[in-house]
Formats: structure tokens, sequence, C-alpha cells
DNA sequence: CACACCCATACGTCCAATATATATAAAGAC
DNA sequence: GTCTTTATATATATTGGACGTATGGGTGTG
């Protein structure tokens, strides 16, 4: 016989009562069958828990212990029960989302954090920054379980990727750059000038597509620098190292040191994505991130 | 049907072998049974805790936060039934030891408090300093388990008052008096001298003892100055405001600035009491204090 | 001294947890 | 596709234990 949940509920009534029949009426059962489970749980316990006097019983030195364990144990049980139904509708938890470096400056992820914040308060959101590739590989060894990335993204089934919007994008000059005279620049008119760029392994698709864009318009761009974070590529442009192309929401850093303006003759897009494993649907608090994603999606225009 | 203990054994199995047949090995069951346990809580809880797979079972959400709460209660239970036991050994729990001032300068009381809390290291003492009168409410208040005290207290049946001991009684003179030239001192010679004492109602006792000394001696003492603090009377006397008479044990404060003398002719004595509820030596704990008390008293010479 | 109070014991009952047997569903072999 | 294997779910029988009723015993109280 081992000890169960009633032989503490009992006994917290007995202890409040200091009084078995008072209890075993409280309880809305016996007098005996109270005295009965309350000697087995002393059995159980391997000592006395009550001192029973001509009036009522008074708690032991042990009975005082247990009595204060007796009560955060129900306290307990009722308060995992409560954690599991709220887990179970999604609200309670955690979310580890992934994202490039590029994605928090698009108004887009920072609604949906916002808005997921506000809908599921007690679910803790983790926030991290890593390339494409790396959030695939994160997703998929549960690192991770969302990730806003840019395409493309190897076969993999075992991932769900979902576009989300496509986002113009600009060439980032220097401020006072000769060319930042023009409000928009066919891509030729870089041809002679300096590229900073990131590594092609951080951001394959956009790198080929800037790549392929240049040489339709004839020249083949000369990078003189890379650098990973796009954060460091507008700072360098700012330094006056040379002139980038960025998707449109980098305008959000760094206005001054930068001009910004749009390409001429070529409709380059930068794509963002959201990927998830496709067995985790059933998980019902990415679920509803996943739905969060989607109503913020359709409420307004992103590109 | 409510939550029980066993649902929460049954159901930690699960997730452990993510295997309703291996878990009910494990647990010495059949796997029906199981089922049907499992699906009563999941009925309680109001959510399914795991999804069934053609092999074997995962968690949900639901299942995966009752798993993290389910283990911690069930340690709780079990660390709960080694506190009462311990408690019932006295091994653990708390003891509120009263004292009057005097007390600590004394090696009796020490030598109890430092063998008590090597034997018993998990029970957590607090000592409290009052007078005599206050100790012995305190006591039937149970604001205080134990306490030293110095007779006499009043006739109350719920006390248990044990002599401790018997303490030599000595002059305390401030240093460079013209009487400290004499080793011992008979009463009388302090006839002329300003005495510093306690006031009347917070040792009636030792305070009747000294005056009728005196009066024995032929005179009544001159009282120029009271104090409740023994230590603040030492301090007085140090600082040349008048002699008193004092426990030898007070030699122990203070030597500088105050010389101690022996009572040539009267054999003054303060004695040490031990007080506590009459019906408190059901307490584990407080005999174990109570046998320490006895066994320190019975090692050595405390007078 | 009888009485009231309250917990413990004895025994019968009934429900619920378990065992046994069977059903059902999905994945892999061929 | 069919068959086998490997799971969990369902059905019915059984048994153990929680509970109720009746009673006993110890202890103050009128």
């Amino acid at each position: 016989m081992r000890i169960e949940l009633r032989h503490l509920r009992y006994f917290v009534a007995v202890a409040d009562e200091c009084h078995f029949t008072r209890a075993a009426e409280r309880l809305g059962i016996g007098q005996p069958p109270l005295s009965q489970q309350i000697q087995i749980l002393e059995r159980e316990i391997g000592t006395p828990l009550f001192k029973r006097l001509p009036r009522g019983v008074s708690l032991t030195d042990a009975g005082k212990s247990l009595l204060v364990d007796a009560r955060a144990i129900l306290g307990d049980v009722t308060r995992a029960g409560d954690h599991a139904r709220r887990a179970a509708r999604g609200e309670l938890g955690r979310v580890r989302i992934g994202m490039i470096n590029s994605a928090p400056f698009h108004p887009f992820v920072p609604r949906v954090i916002r808005e997921f914040g506000l809908r599921y308060p007690k679910v803790a959101l983790s926030l991290e920054e890593k390339s494409t590739p790396a959030l695939a590989a994160a997703v998929l060894d549960e690192q991770v379980d969302v990730a806003f990335v840019r395409p493309p993204l190897g076969e993999e089934l075992r991932l769900v990727v979902q576009p989300l919007f496509d986002e113009e994008v600009l060439i980032a000059l220097p401020q006072g750059h000769p060319l930042t005279e023009y409000l928009s620049l066919p891509l030729d008119a870089l041809a002679a000038e300096p590229f900073v760029l990131f590594p092609r392994p951080v951001g394959a698709g956009f790198y080929d597509d800037i790549i392929s864009a240049c040489q339709r318009a004839g020249f083949s761009p000369h990078i003189v620098q890379e650098t990973s974070q796009i954060t460091s590529i507008v700072n360098l442009v700012a330094a006056g190292l040379g002139v980038s192309v960025v998707p449109a929401s980098m305008q959000q850093v760094h206005s001054e040191g930068v001009t910004y303006r749009s390409i001429f003759g070529d409709d380059l897009k930068a794509r963002m994505c959201l990927i998830h494993r496709r067995d985790e649907h059933e998980s019902v608090i990415i679920a509803n991130l996943l739905s969060v994603i989607d109503e913020v999606r359709q409420t307004g225009p992103h590109d």
C-alpha cells in the first residue's frame, strides 16, 4: 500500500478540525473509514501523526511537519492540472524563434512578436539570430521552433517553407556620393563602384540574385569587403568603403551616413519565408504562433 | 473521481518509456488497466497527455507540462514522509530558548546550546533574552519552549521548574576602589557605599536575597541607580557610579574596570533554573533538549 | 455512577482497480 | 495486396480495498 492523495486530503481535514468525527462529516464519509485511512497513513509514514486526546486530537511534531508539506502538495497537484490545461491551449510554454539578421528590421517580424506576446503573455519567447542554413539546421534539430529566413532552402521534406512577402531591394550609397543626386538608378551605374556584400554561404539565394542582376545589367560587381552581419554592411557603406544592395527594410537603420536609392529597370526582390518542422504543427503553442503570423500577414501590405 | 498519486506514478512511467506495455511491465501491472488509468487521468485533466503513435506514444504539450510537475510532486511526497519521520525523532524543527540576561555568561548555557546544535544540526535554535516573569509568561504562551531563569516563580501548575545549579555571588567594585585591597569582604563593608541594582520586578528573588543579606549584616543598602540589564550594572560599576552584588559568572564580562571580591561571612547564592511547559514533554524535540541539558548538568560542576 | 463524547475495532457491502481475453489499427515483409 | 508483427483500446470477470453500519472502550462530566 502506497501513500495516495486521499490520505493527505483526509489528514489535512483531521488536522484542520482536530476532530475525526467533524472531519469525516466535512469529507462526506463516515468516521470509521477516516480513522482507518489515517491509521494506514501513520503506518506508511512509520510514526503517529496525531495525539489522541479525550476531546479530539492534536498534531504530533511529525504531524505538524507533514501538515505543511501535505497542504503544499495538494496545492501543487491542482496547479499541475491547471498548467497542463493551459499548456494544452497553448497558453503556457516556450517558443524559440530564429531569424536572419535582416529580419528584425522589417516591421513584419516585430509585429508578429508583439501580437503573439499580447495574446499569450505566459508563453516565454526566445529569439535567436543566425544565417539561413544555420536556422534550417536548428529547426530540424529542435533548437528552434520556427524561423524567419530567406530562400533558397535545400530540399528538406521535414521542413515546411511558407513565403511571407517580397521586399523591394534598394541601392545603399554613402552619404554625399555623386550618384545620390538621382532618386532612381540603373544597376549599371554601380559598375565601377566597390561593393560591400555578405559571403555567399550566408545567403546564397539573395547573393546569386544580386550577382545575376548585375550581370543582366552588363557588369560583374567588384566586391571589396565581405561581412555576414547585414547591419555591418550598412555600417561599412556609411563609412564610405563601398556601395551595396540591401532589402528595403534596412532603411530603418542608420539613416545618417547612408542614402538609399531605388533600382531602375530591374525588379530585384528579397523574399522572406517562414520555416518550421512539418510534424510539429501538432504543438498547439506553435500552431498558435503560425496562425498569429498568418493573421499579421493578411492585415497589411508588407512589401 | 479525483486525481490520485497512482495516476501520476503511472503517467510518469508511461512518459519515461513512451510505451504503455513496457511501462505496465515496469509497474508490475497489466497494460489494459494502465491504459484505463491514463484515460481517467486525461479525462480528469481535461486534455490528452499522449499522442498515440503507431510505435509507442509521445507527450503532448500538456503532457510535457504535467511530467515536470508530476515528478516534482512525487518527489515532494517522499520528502514529506522523510520530514515527518525526522520530525518524529526530534531531528527537524525549531526550539525557542529563553534566558535571563545573566544566563549566557555562565558556561552552562553556551555548553547546552553548542552540544544540542552539534547533536541535532537540522533543528533551528532561536534565543531570546527577557526577565524571569516575562519568560514564564512566554513559556506558558508558547512563545518560548524552554527558558533559563532565576527563582522564585509564581505557583503555576502548567510549568515544570527544574533547578540546575547554585552560583556563588560576588561583590563588584570599581577598579582602584579602596576596598579592593581585601580579597574577601564582609557585606557590612558596603554599608556606606552607593549600590547599583536591578529593579525588584525584574528579579524579585535574587533582589530580596541581596536586601535581606544586607539586613542580616546590619544595614540597608543605599541604591543610587537601577537598570534591568545585568551587563549595564557591571558597566555602571566600572564607571565608578557604585558597587553591586552579582552572580560569579559575571566575572567573564568587563574584567578591566571592575574588580570582583568574594563575600565573607554570608553564603549568598544565585540559583539558575530551567522551566518548560508540563504538557510539552511529549514533543520529542523538546525532550531531546531536556535530556541534553540533563547530560550537561551531570558532566561537570557548574557552581 | 450513569452518561456523553469520541476514537478504535469488527464485519458486511459495493465500487473500482486489476487480470484475462479479445478487438482494432498501423507498419513492414514478401 | 495479404499476412505478420507490434502497438493500444475495449469487454468482461475478479479481487481488493474504501466505505458504511454496528459496536466496543477509554475518559472526563453531571
